[in-house]
DNA sequence: CATCCGTGGGC
DNA sequence: TGCCCAAGGAT
């Protein structure tokens, strides 16, 4: 579908002046800002603990604010500064993490944390480009850091901002290559004063108002100036490219009790589930395991469906590494949720 | 620039 | 039910 553009209502849309555009903002985040346990409240006059702010923007990493909360608050309460949780075992670490998902932001989560300890005396670089040098930290989260802890003015863009930018400026060019001009149009409307507020503002306004599927443009603070707005093909904005067909896979995993115990393993360090505790098992391919399992449990992945399939076992292989792991207290296993799947259905068999 | 990397909730 | 999506980063 074709878009016009020309009209002079539009035009006079897309001259407003970035203080006004920040003013309309901030005035709407001043009144509606979401209560968050990593944020602090606009007007407190509270200072963010940078720790804080980190530990939250790698968490909110393609992970949604409420599967974030009680990661976040049982990881600062028992690792309350990056000295902490520089200091901790990492397996305590994955652990803690399991069920988050996107396991190598645990891994760098770590790096980080020693590296900031190590390299910057445990505290963070307050510059967008020394945060930008850590382990697990991209533009993203090292523009957000900047701007939210120490009060940089820096350009924060993430899902929520680019189409928060996208259908205002109507930006029709698809992602990712839609991306320059997105931040070509920020830029501008960033204001020295709250450049932290304003990115949280930008990024509640896409959560809870410019939302993927039926915007709430009524009550926009943006609705003003806004290209896309009242348009029927709003939704449309910003243009993704075409997802592609995940593959299905299937794979094997061994039940091998002993004593009331379960013998686990670890991943290798890179590649799916890396550096996580599981049941033991072979590769996962596109041929369905010969055996036939007393479970079986679908897991989708994001690039691919996984079908896999529990055989009871009676013995580790001799050279095996490995560990016992008390059943009873498998839930602190640190397991990922494909094989907290497969624990689940074995309890509703054994009991 | 494309691909790999988890999970749970909403509709 | 199946699909879409989320405060992205590393390679």
């Amino acid at each position: 579908m074709s878009v016009q553009t020309s009209d002079r209502t539009d035009r006079d849309k897309t001259e407003a002046a970035p203080v006004d555009f920040a003013a309309r903002l901030l005035g709407w985040y001043d009144r509606s800002a979401r209560v968050l346990p990593w944020r602090v409240p606009p007007g407190s006059g509270a200072v963010p603990d940078p720790y804080r702010v980190w530990l939250a923007e790698v968490m909110l990493q393609q992970t949604t604010v409420a599967a974030v909360t009680g990661y976040f608050e049982r990881f600062t309460t028992r690792w309350p500064t990056v000295a902490d949780l520089a200091a901790a075992a990492d397996a305590d670490v994955m652990a803690a993490w399991a069920g988050l998902g996107y396991y190598a932001r645990a891994r760098n989560l770590l790096a980080c944390a020693r590296a900031v300890v190590a390299e910057h005396g445990g505290r963070f670089p307050d510059c967008e480009a020394d945060l930008r040098a850590l382990p697990g930290i991209g533009d993203y989260t090292a523009a957000s850091v900047a701007a939210i802890a120490f009060g940089r003015r820096a350009v924060v863009i993430d899902a929520n901002i680019e189409r928060v930018i996208a259908r205002h400026r109507l930006i029709e060019i698809p992602l990712p290559a839609a991306k320059r001009a997105i931040r070509t149009a920020l830029e501008p409307l960033v204001p020295a004063e709250r450049p932290g507020d304003f990115a949280q503002a930008l990024m509640d306004l896409g959560a809870g108002i410019c939302t993927p599927r039926g915007p709430a443009c009524a009550i926009c603070p943006l609705m003003a100036d806004c290209r896309a707005r009242g348009r029927a093909d709003i939704e449309r904005l910003p243009v993704k490219p075409a997802k592609k067909a995940k593959p299905q896979r299937y794979g094997l995993a061994r039940w091998i009790e002993q004593g009331g115990r379960v013998w686990l393993v670890r991943r290798p360090e890179k590649g799916m589930l890396g550096g996580m505790r599981a049941l033991p098992g072979g590769e996962w391919s596109a041929i369905p395991p010969a055996e036939s399992g007393v479970a079986e449990v679908d897991h989708g992945f994001t690039h691919f469906d996984l079908r896999l399939t529990l055989v009871r076992d009676e013995a580790p292989l001799a050279a095996a590494e490995g560990e016992w792991w008390p059943l009873s207290a498998l839930d602190e296993a640190g397991l990922p949720t494909l094989y907290r799947k497969l624990v689940d259905q074995m309890r509703e068999k054994d009991g």
